[in-house]
DNA sequence: ACTTAGCACTCGATAGACTTAACTGCTAAA
DNA sequence: TTTAGCAGTTAAGTCTATCGAGTGCTAAGT
């Protein structure tokens, strides 16, 4: 009944489970009991590794593609891999030092900066790379400008804190001029001022009715614009490194399909996310044609408001440390970065 | 030395090659002489077929995979098709009215309508779309507004008589209030307004020295937004949709890896498009992830003036009168539908 | 001078038989 | 409980044979 200095049969089954997803993710094949045996950390023999292997098969960890081959995790033995197996999510030094020369550089643009980070995440991790806006409900507008597009449409656009523009179209075919548009602008630009989008939900009340009728217009127009930029600050990278580590077609066309439909990418961040772990892997996330990936997803907070997410996709065989640590980094940076303004 | 009624062997023989090049965009493998023999079209012996198949494989317009397998055509035998061989580029009514119905909805943003159009012509084509928007070098700036944004910037938005919004930040330190940036945006909309952003290439000059600098300044951010809006207002869709009609997955991961680089794509359909032909096939653009590939540029205009350019790309074995077709109607109706404002 | 039938020939693709090599699962001993 | 040893299983590779699609050529027909 004293504590036992050893390993129990238990903690060394994990130590295996965690030694086989490990070199399948390094090699790619299926890995035999002999490639076990022969790590540095292992101390008991094939066939001390031959019977962990089979109840770790049993019990739905590990598989075989046919009966004379090496195992290879299946998606329980991933999951508890990534749940409690994983030595570690640090990065090495040289990926964060990439990482902090890129957020000490000078991005002006906030389109920039996203988009430059996609590719940074594709970088470290050969996985493709979403990072979408932050969210233009969460952020105080900065100011709304009505301009006469032409005899029968007014633009409206909208500024946020961000430096993010968005614009919306107004069907209005009276004419207006421009010190009433200007008028517009600005009760609209004081309604919203330092408020979050979101919160505004009612039309200003302008000074007279004529004025009025555009002015209920314009409001929910930009409250359309909005609403609809939720779906349209989303940068994507990195398509072509995910596919490299597939070789049959039909994979490829299906990741390819899917990556190309931006909204099927933001549901799929959304339901990760959602499901509380970050991490979904193989059928977990329900999108067949990503059944061969893992999505790994870490929202970014401005000022300890939740404003966007990063995800990553690569292969359920990807490395999950080093996936899941350049998320976590980069999310973190990228939220400081963003609440420096 | 009379006029032959009859066809001249000259003159059969390209009408075999047609007939090869046709069945083999049908059916996307080697084609023999007795298929070719069984058409309705053709009223000679196989063997006549292989002989004409002979010096067409001599000249350079057919090749054979391997010796005892049928014919396919080779580049050169696609551009002999394309450029004098091909029976028609109409569209069958079927399209046409896709085309009319879709060009006569609604569509207020720009952008959307643009995307749409990329949706459309690869519905249309089976090929991937590119739609480059309307060159803000090219048209007419409505409006230059500068806001502040924190501190130490200021963000300059652009609008267009298009409804394209761009917009610049500006690195300020200095706080200015909001009557100077009113003032400035003042002097910079009446600066650029009816001319083309191109023609103005001085900065106006303000009412003191205190603004003169951050007018400059801002000048140049409007000028450099505008040249960079070159590059950003670029659509493309339906890379799932050519990458179905390849098998090999190099070649796939080739296209994906391209047509993932807007920048690589818009330098492709210049090159195209400067090449004077609307067409380059395989190895012609000298891109060789598209090797297998073809490309179709059509540039469309709004009252007469080049605005900007359609583009897709499908297999070498793409039906081209449908796709050449598709690429001019689309590229008309855009052009129309820009002008109507 | 062309066109055509006929035929030998070439070459990829498919299928079957055999070998090899990588691993396993089990047994029996330590 | 661990380990050595070994028989058993299976995919993958190799070899050979067969099949079939389609050619190029020859000789005869128009």
């Amino acid at each position: 009944m004293g504590v036992k200095l050893n390993f129990s049969v238990e903690d060394r089954r994990a130590i295996i489970l965690r030694a086989v997803v490990e070199a399948y993710i390094g090699s790619a094949g299926p890995v035999g009991s002999a490639q076990i045996a022969s790590l540095p950390e292992i101390s008991v023999s094939s066939a001390t590794i031959r019977n962990a292997m089979y109840s770790l098969e049993k019990e739905g960890y590990l598989a075989q593609p046919h009966t004379s081959a090496g195992r290879i995790p299946t998606e329980k033995g991933y999951r508890r891999y990534v749940d409690e197996l994983m030595t570690s999510v640090e990065l090495g030094s040289e990926p964060s030092d990439t990482i902090d020369s890129f957020f000490s550089s000078a991005y002006y643009e906030i389109d920039d900066l996203l988009s430059a980070t996609t590719t940074l995440l594709t970088n470290l991790t050969n996985c493709a790379a979403i990072v979408t806006g932050p969210s233009p409900q969460k952020t105080q507008i900065l100011a709304v400008q009505l301009i006469g597009l032409n005899q029968h449409s007014v633009i409206a656009v909208i500024v946020d804190e961000n430096g993010s523009v968005e614009k919306r179209t107004i069907e209005w075919p009276t004419y207006t001029n421009e010190s009433d548009l200007r008028e517009i602008s600005i009760l609209l630009t004081e309604h919203f001022k330092d408020k979050e989008a979101r919160d505004v939900s009612v039309a200003p009340i302008g000074s007279n009715t004529g004025l009025n009728a555009l002015l209920e217009l314009a409001f929910s127009a930009v409250k359309d614009a909005i609403r609809n930029a939720e779906n349209s600050g989303v940068f994507i990278s990195g398509t072509s490194r995910v596919v490299q580590s597939f070789d049959a077609v039909e994979t490829v066309r299906g990741i390819v399909s899917i990556l190309e439909r931006h909204f099927m990418v933001l549901g799929l961040m959304r339901s990760v996310l959602a499901s509380g772990h970050g991490v979904a892997i193989g059928s977990e996330h329900g999108l067949s044609s990503l059944k061969e990936c893992a999505i790994v997803v870490a929202p970014y907070s401005v000022d300890g408001v939740q404003m966007g997410t990063i995800g990553l996709i690569g292969p359920t065989r990807m490395n999950y440390g080093s996936v899941i640590g350049a998320a976590k980094v980069v999310s973190q940076n990228l939220g400081r970065r963003l609440s420096e303004g």
